[in-house]
RNA sequence: GCCGCGGUGGUGGAAUCGGUAGACACGAAGGACUUAAAAUCCUUUGGCCCGAAACGGCUGUGUGGGUUCAAGUCCCACCCGCGGUACCA
């Protein structure tokens, strides 16, 4: 009986999806369970064998929750409005929903292929109308709330405007336009001049989290900084529940770290600087409430509110031109360019606790949008100010005993305090508290808590995208009625943006609403991801993003797995989306994601050939791997990626690589022997002369010719395989290399196995067998409870090994193995299943293997009569004894000091000590 | 710079509570079968040393210290690699 997977897993298929076995009910007696991947951009190149590593590992913990009796929710769906399509459409024409749709269908064939256990009847798409109709009304509740900083939640913004409406009498003198411009201050959703990343490349603002290092994620342009009109989501409002909930989620610390930082809450304090000869002080904000002694200058940020009340006559021009260089400088100069500059303003602030006067400089080492854009600088305890200090020739005061700050500044928290009138002689966590006694008392200032977290830029000048549900009048916004929706994205004439430069949407015709014109941004990849979740859960309900009851019942996602470049992203505007959405009601859970797990990348290993490129070198010879450290080629070989298909076990095949390009047609070979020519005497057979090549561990990539298509894995050796490798390739979490080196001794485990099944019988097990079984349950089902799911695999391949020694043939033992692998190799687990159900009768009779019962294991069986002790002398092991399991403590003593071999390494010595630990090792110490 | 994660044979990795380091698999070497090769099966496989043999010795989890009867595992210091992040006051 041959394992002929391929019609296994055809057959298998074909009947899962006849039966509809993956169809999931809203409605069940069961527990619920929510397992979520997280949904793909459907690209163009199509899933490589990285991609469905969470997906396998998700399937897994899916398939063994349901046999455990839980309903399980496990759905798969697309992320698909996104820039690769646009950009294509905008080379070549072709709309975006045609290349989106191809890529679709192509991710759900390969999908469907590896045999997971979605129900494809919830799938969403983030670009159906059906689907972003609820982003859409998402975005309008937005708007229409603000964040109540008393009750600490979002409100209806309706809510505010009854209480002007009752308690301040100018709100009825304002006009509708005055009215309007007040509330955008308030609304979660708003229109602001804010500074954004602009690209000019991809003609878009991008969010900060898609920026990185100057560039931008997509495509690696650069990004500039402009002030714009823009969409802004209030995610800051959020900021401390954001944080405070990352304490509630089992998430690893490592993402969370991630989080923390970027949400970036310090403590710190606002104070007060009186400006010479002005009436109106300025605010700063800083850490160090302790270094105010130790203020010598104050910086503002270039584009600070408060430079245009300070610059003196004098230095109007200095500034003017200052202004103008920093205004010009992208992102990414700024950041390479870390030289000093800045610009003295002409004015004086006081310090209010020496009372000398210091000068107010500019630079744009200070950023705008944090705190107040002003800080007081600590040259001897700032880094930044030291250098700034430095350069301007400014005097630096220390602040901390033995401080030295002849070279640098000494930025560590910790010393006694000098210098520093009443707080001296304090340690600097001290000083710091009873400098925001004071400045709270004196009303200098207050203790406040920044965040580094800004409000999330909401528009994209693009196509692909979510129509915003906004029109305008007398150049307000306005949301068109929630009736109305889904606002459908319009036809274009191009997708490029139009001659004078407005997005996109420009290019449609009668972009209008009631005769006022449409939103032309469209919304950023994050809108669709932020909540689909709770589609999946009611994706056919047209009457709410989803049933209340439903919510109820599903709860929030129990297990999410994806990768990390999520973390300042999606991750972060889901919970913010979600935490909205809670706010106002509409569903029952304030975190999305109770449980997450990243998996690893699977990195890509390239294979090379060496081509010899001495003097006088043949025109393609390549040199074995093995040899291109021998003198006559060293340092006289170029290595060339080679495609990893034409290549098995690092061994190239020849012909192929002849047959692969062109100018590869003539390529001779040095092979690993140092022979050259096939020197066979069965001409026409393969040659046992042998190519290795070299290897490497990259990015999977076109260009390096690494990448593996799980079609191809699949057409090989089988789902069923390729589900089990990629668990066997080591921990979910780790980043490894595809190397197909290891396949076939998986492959061949599941051949082995298929064997056992040929002639099921219906004998008794004996206690040998049974412990077999039983210790490979209580592992499996250790393993999937803790997502060790690579140590699964070993842990099969031994209860084959001792079951096939054993000869084993027992539907008693052989069937409660067929569950064991039903999730992770579901389509042979089924094969094997019907095996067993041909036979006898004591096993119920349940159609497939995916609906039987996880089987327990029971520790009578894997109890031995006997309990084998490693004999250690002074921690090293010498032999082993075997004695009855039940021994005590004091009888293993005895027997070990009577033992013969005992004696012989005691070697007459007297033990000082003999250390028995029951059940696991005797040492004795000389 | 800061934060996080990691470092175990030729390779991927295992060791779940401080208790026999290297499970399992790949690769390699040798053998069986074959005209030959592939496939399959069997044996060996961390390093070094002794030996006719071994249930012989030594050494060994990045480095150096420490705790312990016992350390890959715990503590301290350091080195290296990977990932994230930054004029955040």
């Amino acid at each position: 009986m041959d394992y002929n997977f391929q019609e296994i897993e055809k057959h298998w298929q074909e009947a899962w999806a006849k039966a509809n076995a993956y169809k999931v009910s809203n409605e069940s007696e069961k527990k619920p369970y929510y397992v979520l991947d997280m949904f793909p951009y459907p690209s163009g190149a199509g899933l490589h064998v990285g991609h469905p590593l969470g997906y396998i590992a998700s399937d897994i913990y899916s398939r063994y929750k349901r046999l455990q009796g839980f309903n399980v929710l496990h759905p798969m769906g697309f992320d698909s409005y996104g820039l690769p399509a646009e950009q294509y459409a905008i080379q070549t024409g072709q709309h975006p929903e045609i290349t989106t749709e191809e890529n679709i269908a192509r991710y759900i064939s390969q999908l469907k292929k590896i045999g997971f256990c979605y129900d494809w009847d919830r799938q969403v798409k983030t670009c159906d109308p059906d689907f972003y109709k609820w982003t859409q009304w998402a975005f309008i509740q937005m708007f229409n709330s603000y964040y109540d900083t008393q009750l600490d939640k979002a409100q209806p913004i309706s809510k505010l405007i009854a209480e002007w409406e009752a308690n301040d009498p100018t709100w009825k003198t304002l006009s509708e336009k005055e009215q309007q411009e007040r509330l955008m201050n308030y609304r979660i959703a708003y229109l602001a001049d804010t500074k954004v990343n602009w690209c000019p490349q991809l003609g878009t603002v991008l969010a900060n989290d898609e920026v990185s290092e100057g560039l931008s994620v997509r495509g690696g342009y650069p990004v500039e900084q402009r002030v714009m009109r823009q969409w802004c989501l209030r995610i800051s409002a959020y900021a401390g529940r954001l944080l405070e909930g990352l304490d509630r989620i089992d998430w690893t610390e490592s993402l969370k770290e991630t989080q923390r930082n970027w949400i970036g809450r310090s403590e710190g304090a606002e104070m007060r600087f009186a400006i010479k000869g002005q009436d109106e002080p300025f605010t700063i904000f800083t850490t160090r409430a302790d270094t105010v002694f130790g203020v010598t200058f104050m910086v503002l940020a270039p584009e600070s509110e408060y430079v245009a009340r300070v610059v003196t006559e004098d230095q109007r021009k200095a500034v003017d031109e200052y202004l103008d260089v920093v205004k010009h400088r992208t992102e990414r100069e700024r950041i390479a360019d870390r030289k000093v500059s800045g610009v003295f303003t002409g004015s004086y602030a006081i310090n209010p606790l020496t009372n000398t006067e210091i000068p107010i400089y500019i630079s744009d080492y200070v950023l705008s949008g944090y705190g107040t854009g002003a800080i007081m600088a600590v040259p001897a305890h700032d880094s930044r100010d030291y250098a700034f200090a430095k350069h301007f020739n400014l005097p630096i005061i220390p602040l901390i005993e033995g401080a030295d700050v002849s070279e640098q500044s000494f930025d560590a928290k910790e010393g006694k305090m000098i210098n520093s009138g009443f707080l001296n002689g304090l340690e600097v966590k001290d000083a710091i508290k009873k400098m925001k006694e004071y400045i709270t008392e004196t009303g200098l200032g207050r203790v406040k808590v920044n965040y580094r977290l800004r409000d999330a830029i909401f528009s994209r000048q693009r196509y692909w995208g979510e129509p915003f549900p906004i029109y305008y009048k007398d150049g307000m916004p306005y949301t068109i009625p929630e009736s109305e929706l889904p606002l459908r994205l319009p036809e274009v004439s191009q997708f490029k943006p139009t001659e004078d430069g407005r997005p996109p949407l420009g290019n449609a015709k009668d972009w209008t609403y009631q005769g006022y014109p449409l939103e032309l941004c469209t919304m950023p990849g994050f809108a669709g991801s932020s909540a689909y979740y709770l589609r999946y859960m009611d994706n056919h309900n047209d009457k709410a993003l989803v049933d209340k009851q439903v919510n109820a019942y599903w709860g929030n996602v129990n297990l999410y797995i994806g990768g990390t470049e999520h973390a300042t992203g999606h991750l972060i505007y889901s919970r913010f989306w979600n935490k909205f959405l809670y706010d106002l009601g509409y569903i029952c859970k304030d975190e999305p994601f109770q449980k997450l797990i990243n998996q690893g990348m699977i990195q890509g290993r390239s294979n090379f050939v060496y081509r010899y490129i001495g003097e006088g070198a043949p025109a393609n010879q390549f040199i074995s791997f093995n040899l291109i450290d021998n003198p006559e080629y060293k340092g006289k070989v170029q290595p060339i990626h080679v495609n990893i298909n034409l290549v098995h076990n690092d061994i190239l095949d020849v012909d192929a690589f002849r047959a692969w390009m062109p100018e590869y047609r003539n390529a001779t070979f040095i092979y690993a022997d140092g022979t050259t020519d096939v020197d066979n005497p069965y001409i026409g057979m393969a040659s046992p002369k042998q190519y290795i090549c070299g290897w490497a561990v990259e990015k999977m990539s076109k260009s390096m010719f690494n990448v593996v298509n799980p079609d191809d894995v699949v057409e090989k050796y089988g789902a069923d395989t390729l589900r089990l490798y990629e668990m066997f390739l080591g921990p979910l979490e780790v980043s490894k290399p595809w190397d197909t080196n290891g396949i076939d001794g998986v492959h061949r485990f599941l051949r082995k196995l298929w064997g056992m099944y040929e002639n099921v019988t219906d004998a008794e097990p004996t206690a040998e067998e049974l412990r077999s079984l039983h210790k490979l349950i209580k592992k499996i089902t250790w393993d999937i409870e803790n997502f060790s799911f690579n140590t699964s695999i070993p842990a099969f391949m031994i209860a084959q090994t001792e079951l096939a020694a054993l000869h084993c043939d027992k539907k008693a033992i052989l069937a409660p193995i067929a569950i064991l692998l039903a999730p992770y190799a579901p389509h042979i687990a089924e094969a094997m299943w019907e095996r067993c159900k041909e036979i006898g009768n004591r096993i119920e009779e349940i159609g497939f293997v995916i609906d039987a019962e996880w089987p327990r294991w029971e520790e009578k069986y894997l109890e031995e009569s006997t309990q084998k002790y490693p004999v250690q002398f002074n921690g090293k092991v010498r032999f082993t004894i075997e004695v009855s399991k039940t021994m005590s403590k004091e009888d293993v003593e005895k027997v070990v000091m009577n033992d013969e071999q005992t004696a012989k390494f005691l070697n007459g010595q007297a033990p000082k000590k003999v250390i028995v630990v029951p059940g696991r090792i005797v040492n004795i110490v000389l």
